[in-house]
DNA sequence: ATTAACAACGAAAACGGTTTCGTGTTAATA
DNA sequence: TATTAACACGAAACCGTTTTCGTTGTTAAT
């Protein structure tokens, strides 16, 4: 077992100092060739690599960025998450995943814990606790010690940063729209019990869709459900006694679940109902029906996000003078038909 | 916009050493009972936090375990990476995930970047390109430095280290028994084109229950697929010609796309054809009908992985002298049985 | 009065690098 | 011959900690 080589034990070896040697790598012209060349091979032969953490000391920067997610057993966030991977990977920066669980202690320990030199940078989606106890204190923090900070697809107006999220009301209010002009008049939504600001902006989509197109809004047609159902009582005769012919649901896994209750309660779709999801993941196209989706581009999303905050962190390097200025770019969103609804 | 501060600046402020701050912030009683107060008022008023960076280069442990995985949009893996970020949060350990893609460079070189100082140790499943290649010089390499690597899911025998997988062969071989005892006679195979691991022992387990029960092997009851397939002719001419009634898939993308197909042929399930699958993810459960599939119990794996490696970590602190030793850990596998089977 | 013990603190090395600023040689120039 | 410039290298500071090992000034014991 050989452990890693440092730059003193060659500079033993070779019997030269340990500022030569480093000069010695980096072809510094300070460094006659013959020595450079011995160095060289020297530290070839051991395989010499720098130590990334002592760099990071001197440095001050650790080519790491944070992701904090409320699950990585999502479909969405594993979608960004690749996005921002695969951005970091070209630019030469690691990502230290952190999972919130949606629970807003986990998300301030987890923070707190990255901030103190861990990483360069953070991207995150707000936990739902944090969404519903309105609380942004560790963000704002963070952000006051001069840490970058972008959020994505669950922001907050309160956080004044960087943000990528998408048109939620305007796709949902267009899902809605579509769902009218083909001829539907009752058209439910199925959301999230819990409070998350996408879903709060899909049904206000879905809201202005129904008023610009005069139709009533009838509260029996809104289904709230929370993230782990296993009992389906509550959709089960949702679907049973409402008399519906179109459902938009802010994810697919809300819109595979209740097609197929509403296939078992002998509904036709799309001929009795048509279906509408958020999320265009695999569920979506391996559903059958095979589910028309609104696609939220999470990879452009998160590839997106990490430019943002990788060009804030290298500004930051350059010029610390001009004042912060803060974007939020918002991604459109497009609705992809398949067979639950018509064509 | 205040930058954390650090030892140093407190010890200018409060005209002490550095040392005198470090000491009194851990409570030594080297230090008097009034400075030590001092300093610590004055700390916790500047919200004084020891930089990790720092930290790490001192004790040469970062508290960092690094995730290298082939595809994150990938319901297997994540529900590992959970298993293995749940337990190294409750051990203190942050975790860095890299995305191989399947790649063998990608693998390599982000091994060799992570290697460098940034983690104490490595989980990881193979990538695809490097079991067919056979090359595992970088896991050798990692190991001879003395990094602690766990191996999951996608293992190999040429390296030996840390392993937990789950008995594909014997789930695979239960699998097909079902399928049997429920008297199917013609069982194929939907497997993955490219090699890996898993799916050859699964591929096995089929073969054995097969031979085992007296049910000749056939070459055309095999379905070989690639990973993304967008063209489903293969498989739209397997199901319409092949004159089977029982399917074994390793995963639950190819199932539930078998079954699409299966039923777009007129092929009632399971009545006229049974399904099962490996991965028991939402989608199995989801599907219509609901998926009868193997649960790999990702979570639990990625958990045990986790623990293995922090144990190794921390052990490697304590006695040096004890010669190495490796275990693989095999989780049994669950079968779950649904709709897409008799019961 | 002398010494030993102790309390309270600081200096400095170490972790593994980078980088600035000398410094001693040698060769070119006045 | 004296001055200077270029060359090749080393010493030391620095990044932010921890920790060992002094070094003081008091106090208690002899």
């Amino acid at each position: 077992m050989k452990k890693k080589i440092t730059l003193k034990q060659i500079a033993n070896e070779l019997e030269v100092s340990i500022s030569t040697v480093s000069k010695a790598l980096k072809n510094s012209r300070e460094i006659s060739k013959d020595t450079t060349e011995k160095i060289q091979a020297f530290a070839k032969l051991y395989h010499y690599k720098p130590n990334n953490i002592a760099l990071s000391l001197k440095s001050r920067r650790t080519k790491n960025i944070g992701v904090i997610i409320p699950d990585i057993v999502h479909h969405f966030f594993t979608t960004v998450f690749r996005g921002i991977e695969q951005f970091a990977d070209t630019k030469g920066y690691n990502v230290i995943a952190c999972v919130s669980d949606e629970s807003f202690e986990k998300e301030v320990i987890n923070m707190e814990l990255l901030a103190n030199g861990s990483i360069d940078g953070f991207i995150m989606a707000l936990s739902a606790e944090t969404q519903l106890k309105n609380d942004f204190h560790h963000l704002k923090e963070i952000i006051d010690q001069g840490m970058p900070l972008v959020l994505f697809d669950r922001v907050t107006d309160e956080v004044i940063c960087d943000k990528v999220v998408i048109n939620d009301f305007e796709a949902a209010y267009m899902a809605v729209k579509k769902l009218i002009d083909d001829g539907r008049k009752r058209i439910a939504l199925v959301t999230t019990e819990s409070y998350l600001n996408v879903s709060e902006k899909r049904a206000q989509g879905y809201y202005q869709a129904l008023k610009d197109h005069n139709l009533e809004l009838d509260k029996s047609l809104i289904l709230r459900l929370p993230y782990q159902f296993e009992d389906e009582i509550m959709s089960e005769t949702f679907f049973a006694t409402t008399n519906l012919d179109a459902v938009l649901c802010v994810n697919e896994i809300f819109a595979v679940r209740s097609m197929r209750i509403a296939q078992r309660n002998g509904l036709r779709i799309p001929e009795d109902v048509a279906f509408i999801g958020f999320t265009d993941g695999i569920l979506s196209k391996l559903a059958t029906p095979a589910l028309t989706s609104v696609a939220q581009h999470g990879e452009r999303m998160g590839e997106i996000a990490a430019r943002m905050l990788i060009e804030k962190i290298e500004r930051d390097d350059e010029k610390e003078l001009e004042e912060e200025t803060f974007r939020t770019e918002v991604i459109e969103a497009t609705l992809i038909e398949r067979e639950s609804t018509i064509n």
